[in-house]
DNA sequence: ATGAACCATAACCAATGGGTTATGGGATAG
DNA sequence: CTATCCCATAACCCATTGGTTATGGTTCAT
């Protein structure tokens, strides 16, 4: 087709993380691991509502996205939410968030900004 | 499988929204959306890289987010960039951006909080 | 040494998704 | 009226993905 005369991305990291948090049980997942601190997969298993192989493979999604890590003892596998993840899609939604509170200068109750 | 115990989603709307901001060309287009304001397909389509049916259902999926809504005038369907679509996961991002602070005292320099 | 527990990977399936070209319909220009 | 432009939808292709069950490798308990 035409040049892709606009190049505004460049950044495969939110392709990573938005694709990452795009799915529901994964979301489940983090949150749990969020509030809940640490985690064996075992655990998360018990808790997701999906099968023991289904569980590694979101985990895995979501150490390849950075928003988790391992840490093996023993048998078992523990993961940890990353606090750090998600700066690369906060920071994303600042620009972007910041260009549209210029443009649109009425934000309609829009908070968290 | 197991129950799913853990129910703590419940949100749709951040489906929705993840998913269509885990595109990299839909990203392309709705910054540009965002800088350039109000745009027609047929500009999009000129600066996006691909077909024009693509940026079509590109675009589909970004309203169906109610990230950008429509605007028919005549032959050309003009879409614009909706501030407050972001505010689902502006909002799931406060909560576990804030739970993931209160855990990890060390951001490590993550800024945008 | 055996067996059980925990995890990861493989093999497979149905569904979704990004991409294309082809088509059709409404609005505009000549 | 006819041709053209703009857009959306359809039909199709291939890659990815969420899900499953089956398997294999470690580690722990007995």
């Amino acid at each position: 087709m035409t040049e892709p005369i606009l190049r505004g991305d460049r950044s495969a990291a939110c392709d990573e993380l938005f694709k990452a948090l795009s799915d529901g049980t994964r979301r489940t997942i983090l949150e749990y691991l969020v509030r809940e601190g640490e985690q064996s997969v075992h655990a998360l298993t018990a808790v997701s509502g999906v099968s023991q192989p289904m569980v590694s493979r979101h985990l895995g999604k979501l150490k390849r996205a950075s928003l988790v890590t391992a840490r093996r003892s023993g048998r078992e596998t523990y993961y940890t939410a990353r606090a750090k993840g998600l700066a690369p899609i906060v920071r994303w939604m600042a620009v972007y968030g910041a260009l549209w509170s210029q443009r649109f200068t009425a934000l309609e109750g829009l908070d968290a900004y």
